[in-house]
DNA sequence: CGGCCTCGAGTTCC
DNA sequence: CTCGAGGCCG
């Protein structure tokens, strides 16, 4: 039926041609030669082609890769090569041991090379190639046999339907290629979401997703999921030379496959250490979860004398680091009550060790995330370390616990009884009584941390005297003798001198601290030290309108009228005038107007740590000289100085275009 | 009105 | 660190 010049088979193979180079490009390469609309056109081209004559539709044409019916389940089939797991090493010890007994047995005078690669966090899979055609595919299994997912891993673009060979080369007869399936995160990100919004259950962490979208029945659900592959090594070949492992990658790549850019040789164990230890910190740049580094002795002749050990070869070893997140039984939802009367649920959970660290307690934010997640009292839960710091509850692991139910916010406040309210469209809840116990005392925590920073009076002090009834507000601070903290244990003479003492200091701190301290809604540190510096007096402050007080920078009406109301209260007032003449400090002074200098109005962010500076010191600094110091990178940051072991405001500022600085030339903007 | 930016508030561990 | 939301600018 085609009016072209060509015969249909000839198109048919050209296309085939022409669609897998660029898939290549595109899949394996990432480096497309032609736009996606000209992809489409050769791709479409072919489809139309094969419709009009099946009988091109050959198993190895690119059209080929959705669309198998759903299968019953999936068949054990035999890898021609085991498929060993690999022996563990957690740290530099472990690692050096290993390194000394691979010496031992090859003979010490002999130089060994090592070969490191990322070591993704995915699912291993096993590829068989036919005189060079993909015909199955399996999973791990028990090492001997796997599962056959064929059908799942055709959809995979970065697997070639078809080794490429160059001219006049001639196809392995038999060829096993190795590698770990993965989903990108952002691939995975956008499941969850998909998952979500259809409301279906989201999948807990990448390697889950990309194990789960392997075993899907129906290859059309796999390929929609947007899976990759890296592959790095081979297991059975027939009549293929080579000499070391890099080699064997090169070779992967040159046959068309997808091997990870950050696979390198080393001469020194010592130079694999330090891969491993540096990976460590930027694993978080990668769009694939890693959890470690896998080592190779690079030497295949080296491999074969080496041997392996119950199946575990003595030639490898996977350095695996600490967990970044972990899985542990959640025991119980519990509510806190901030200073602002905001109800805060949080999870109660088994110790469990993430990252190095023992967690046992994490927010849950509010009920709206706590169902969005649908995380329930009893389930095992995944637990993160956000940023690297932070534990952070991500999920569930279904199915959940037996009779769970959804979370509910308690209808009245845990401590004082009162109904909880929540306006329409917020997410928090809150306790509307102001009066509310917990209120009072996480305002004196407040006071005395955060606002007044008294030295030697923390968080247990004040919860302690709160208890005992002798500190209800901070004016009572204030009124504590020397002689009533003698009668607690643990205060002698000096030390209750010395906490005494350092409570009348504080009412030398400057306005904007006591304002700040105040606690009152939407005024934090920056809001506090605008509103000082504009009113200069607290009876200013007191009298000024809702719309003077919208006159401050950075106070919109929103702000102005919760200032406003909060002033108006007859209950405040008299806590102001009480402060005040108890001595505190409720005018402006020194501290309030930041110097002019040469970097007025630029704002500078630091992240890492400095050789020669501490936080504080490099803060002070660039304040002396008029700048401002922000917490995060945003397009007007004036320049981001980086220290040693840089944090994720590094590569924010590299994308935004952010000027970096070194600690030289900070020190150079600080001096001149 | 949308999109950036900044600020506030709550946060974990040792 | 992260989230949400207020403020501000175009």
């Amino acid at each position: 039926m085609s009016s072209s010049a060509v015969a249909p088979q000839e198109r048919a193979a050209e296309l085939r041609r022409l669609v897998e180079h660029h898939s290549h490009r595109y899949y394996v390469l990432d480096d497309p030669e032609v736009s996606d609309a000209e992809f489409d056109r050769l791709f479409d081209e072919l489809v139309e082609l094969e419709r009009q004559h099946p009988a091109l539709a050959t198993a190895d044409s690119p059209t080929q890769r959705i669309g198998a019916p759903p299968t019953e389940s999936f068949p054990k089939v035999p890898h021609l090569a085991p498929m060993g797991s690999l022996e563990k090493v957690t740290d530099e010890a472990g690692l050096l041991k290993w390194a000394a007994d691979v010496r031992k047995r090859l003979g010490t005078e002999e130089p060994v090379s090592y070969v490191t690669e990322p070591k993704i966090d995915g699912s291993a899979i096993s590829l068989l190639y036919d005189e060079g055609v993909f015909v199955r595919g399996a999973t791990r299994g028990d090492g001997t046999r796997g599962e056959d997912v064929t059908p799942n891993l055709r959809t995979i673009k970065a697997i070639p339907l078809r080794m490429r060979l160059s001219d006049g080369e001639e196809a392995p007869r038999l060829l096993e290629v190795r590698g770990e399936v993965y989903l990108p995160l952002s691939a995975f990100n956008r499941l969850n979401e998909r998952l979500v919004a259809v409301g279906k259950k989201n999948a807990p962490n990448p390697r889950n997703a990309a194990a789960g979208s392997l075993r899907q029945k129906d290859s059309r659900i796999t390929a929609s999921r947007e899976l990759s592959i890296w592959v790095h090594g081979l297991g059975h070949v027939d009549g293929v030379e080579l000499e070391s492992h890099a080699e064997a990658i090169e070779w992967l790549r040159e046959h068309g496959f997808r091997a990870n850019p950050f696979t390198e040789r080393h001469d020194s164990v010592e130079s694999v250490a330090r891969v491993c230890r540096e990976w460590e910190k930027r694993r978080v740049e990668l769009d694939y979860e890693i959890d470690g580094i896998v080592i190779k002795v690079d030497s295949l002749e080296q491999q074969r004398r080496l041997g392996a050990l119950h199946g575990r070869p003595r030639w490898a070893r996977a350095y695996k680091w600490a967990p970044m997140t972990a899985q542990t039984k959640l025991l119980r939802i519990n509510i806190r009550v901030g200073r602002t009367g905001n109800l805060n649920p949080w999870a109660q959970l088994e110790p469990v060790e993430v990252g190095g660290v023992t967690v046992s307690t994490a927010t849950l934010h509010n009920e709206e995330d706590i169902n969005r997640k649908d995380i329930r009292k009893g389930d095992t839960v995944i637990v993160q370390r956000a940023g690297d710091v932070i534990p952070q509850v991500v999920g569930p692991v279904l199915p959940h616990s037996k009779g769970s139910r959804r979370f509910r916010m308690p209808a009245n406040c845990p401590l004082c009884d009162t109904e909880i309210v929540k306006p329409e469209g917020e997410a928090m809840h809150r306790c509307p009584n102001r009066a509310c116990p917990s209120r009072g005392l996480e305002t004196l925590i407040h006071w005395v941390m955060a606002a007044m920073d008294i030295e030697g009076v923390g968080e247990q002090f004040v919860r302690r005297f709160w208890n005992e009834g002798l500190l209800r507000s901070m004016p009572d601070l204030y009124r504590l003798t020397s002689e009533q903290l003698m009668e607690h244990e643990g205060f002698g003479e000096i030390s209750a001198r010395k906490a005494i003492e350092s409570i009348e200091r504080s009412k030398e701190q400057p306005f904007m601290r006591v304002l700040f301290g105040l606690n009152i809604p939407q005024v934090g540190w920056v809001t506090a030290q605008n509103l000082a510096r504009h009113f200069g007096t607290v009876e200013r402050l007191m009298d000024a309108s809702q719309e003077d007080i919208q006159a401050v920078e950075g106070i919109g009406p929103d702000r102005a009228e919760a200032i406003a109301e909060w002033f108006s209260d007859e209950e405040n007032r008299g806590l102001v005038d009480e402060l005040a003449a108890l001595g505190l400090t409720f005018e402006a002074g020194e501290a309030e107007r930041p110097p002019e200098g040469p970097l007025t109005g630029k704002t500078y962010v630091l992240t890492g740590t400095l050789e020669r500076w501490t936080r504080e010191e490099a803060a002070a600094a660039l304040e002396a000289k008029g700048a401002k110091v922000g917490n995060s990178v945003s397009g007007k940051t004036a320049g981001v100085v980086v220290g040693e072991e840089p944090g994720l405001k590094l590569q924010k500022a590299e994308r935004v275009g952010v000027p970096l600085l070194t600690e030289k030339e900070f020190e150079a903007l600080v001096r001149g």
